[in-house]
DNA sequence: CTGTTAGCGCGTTCAT
DNA sequence: ATGAACGCGCTAACAG
């Protein structure tokens, strides 16, 4: 086999046959090699990989094959510093476990699928300080995009990413201010929405049952007081709404301190605390709008176990559509959310403005379902 | 300002006045820059950035200054070129919405935290060729570290990581021949386990539930036959697994091909529709070991729809333990596996290892446990 | 502890 | 359509 690794360019000053030279490579074959073999210059290898119609067949072939033979992998490094361009869209997102979290990543990488964009991806704990220092280390890769969630950066965050030289999309939040590009829904319409469902469907005295409170799920909560009061329900609202009505020692049954992490709250076996503490302090409750899905399952599993009726006694709503919604018995009302959808349009538009096109629309309002189930049908 | 950025390396025939010198940078600082203005050499800067002690206190405050005030953010491309050394950790995931493998990506980047470390996630959707592709991707960013999941990669996958030079860890199985490094646990063990408590409960007619089978539930499904064996139960074990009680059209049921993506049929529905077919081609099954929780909490609201009486009539035993299973009414039964504490275990042992630390042990069983709940409490 | 020199591997620029 | 040369920004290897 013709295993030379380039060493014919440097034919220097060094002897020939000792020669030490320490190379700080790792010895793996590079364009020059491959442009070597296939008896091109360097450049043509460059142009055959990236934009094979660039090069004659002939020659097309010969570097495939010199490619083949040597088992030659660009460096991306390389091409990145050359080229000040890279492959990689960062993405931040505020958890990794939450499923509406979990579905926009399907979304991402479903619309990165064949394309040579890699994610590099943070998790920023809901802590806008933790995400201003991960903006900061991400664009020392400088990525080609960056994709964000929320709308409530940190104004240092804010002016790196407008300083940042590429597209850069908000999602799952809706501003008439992007920093570049948003693509989400209204959270208060959506907690107006289904309010203004439950209290169609005869529901009066509605909790709004939460753990912790993101900057979206207040946004729901809004649209949540802001329908009750236009039914002129607003003082048992806020009378019923699960932050008046104990949460600090509900959260201390389930053996944990009120403080983070906190996105552990939003699991079924909270919405059985927390719900208990709802029949304790505030019988009258009739219904419940969970601030997801998974606080409504919780809720239900409470419900048959102190064998009270859904939906007669109580209504439950809750937040998100995950799967278990529909298949639960009985079915349980939430709002569907296009989780994956906003993900991938966001890549989606990030490769077709890395291709030149122009942004579309700044602002993308993908807007939400209501999906009324048997759970709040009175 | 001392301005004049790197010319005096090339003093070839370039006339010196008219040098338009059309910069191909992007106009940020440079290194060289935050050394000019800080009155040092450029590798000073540079050791300060990486290795703060190794610069007198002096020289290091002056840079720090000059960082500041030039606003300089390395450029992380060139900074893996020169040391062929980058900060980037390539794990590779199955599934993102699957929620086995977020809590590993938890794990993963909780243990990352506060190094400098990044993570390139890839989505291989249970698929070895699409692995073998993107692990040829992941290489050419020369990453820190990689992160696979499972053992079954191709020849080539394999031959591509053991040529790798860096650690390399294979997680949520368990092999006697790792690539490098593997942390997981038996799925076939686990299997096992499960259905001997689930024999030694008193249940004799066990259906094996499952959607589509990824090589790990292989394993599951293979302990649950060893078991039924070893308890003289093989042949209804046989009968009994959905594999032979008409999955396809139990599958059709669901409204979808019986193909990818097979991931789909992980859900509570899926988990209905499969019990009612067992319901009716195997109506003396008194238990069901699904290969997963969602598909657990599918059967579990199809008994209460049924009016069929868990665990008295049907036991229900799942996988993974999701954190509805304890807070199901009745509590669900399942096999904890150790996710978060795998994903933590794989990127502490490449920071340990980046580090120059030895690799421990190759071969690292975190075990799982049986989470015995009232669903099988016969 | 600090500086000098010489690449790292590729892509741009400009010439052919 | 192809190639030569230089530079992208940083760091390893030696000195001092």
């Amino acid at each position: 086999m013709v295993d030379e690794p380039h060493t014919q360019s440097g034919d220097l000053t060094i002897s020939d046959h000792d020669a030490p030279r320490k190379s700080r490579s790792d010895g793996r074959p590079t364009i020059a090699d491959v442009a070597a073999r296939a008896g091109v210059g360097a450049i043509t290898v460059s142009r055959a990989l990236r934009n094979p119609q660039l090069v004659s067949d002939i020659l097309r072939s010969k570097i495939d094959e010199a490619v083949r033979a040597l088992n030659y992998v660009p460096n991306l490094n390389a091409s990145a510093l050359a080229s000040s361009r890279s492959d990689v869209v960062g993405v931040l997102l505020p958890s990794l476990t939450h499923t509406v979290f979990t579905d926009v990543l399907r979304g991402i990488y479903d619309g990165g699928d064949g394309t040579k964009l890699h994610i590099q991806l943070a998790n920023m704990r809901y802590n806008a300080i933790e995400e201003e220092r991960l903006i900061t280390q991400f664009l020392r890769h400088k990525p080609a995009g960056m994709i964000v969630s929320g709308i409530e950066q940190t104004a240092k965050s804010r002016r790196m990413l407008e300083m940042f030289d590429g597209p850069v999309v908000q999602i799952m939040d809706l501003t008439c201010d992007p920093i570049d590009q948003v693509i989400g829904f209204s959270h208060e319409a959506a907690g107006r929405r289904m309010t203004e469902h439950l209290i169609a469907q005869g529901y009066r005295r509605i909790a709004f049952l939460s753990g912790w409170l993101s900057e979206r799920s207040n946004g729901r909560l809004r649209g949540f007081r802001h329908a009750m009061a236009a039914a002129d329900l607003d003082a048992s609202a806020k009378a019923y709404s699960i932050l008046d009505v104990g949460m600090e020692a509900a959260m201390r049954d389930l053996g944990q301190s009120p403080t983070p992490p906190m996105l552990e709250y939003a699991t079924p076996d909270t919405g059985r605390v927390l719900f208990r503490h709802i029949r304790e302090h505030a019988p009258k409750v009739d219904a419940v709008f969970c601030n997801n899905d998974a606080l409504a399952l919780g809720v239900l599993f409470e419900c048959l176990h102190q064998g009270i009726r859904v939906p007669e006694d109580i209504g439950i709503a809750g937040f998100n559509d995950l799967d278990f919604m529909a298949a639960a018995e009985p079915a349980l009302s939430t709002v569907r959310t296009h989780r994956y959808r906003i993900g991938h349009a966001a890549i989606t538009t990030i490769r077709e403005r890395l291709n030149g096109e122009t942004p579309g629309v700044r602002i993308d309002d993908v807007g939400c379902e209501i999906m009324a189930r048997r759970s709040t049908e009175r």
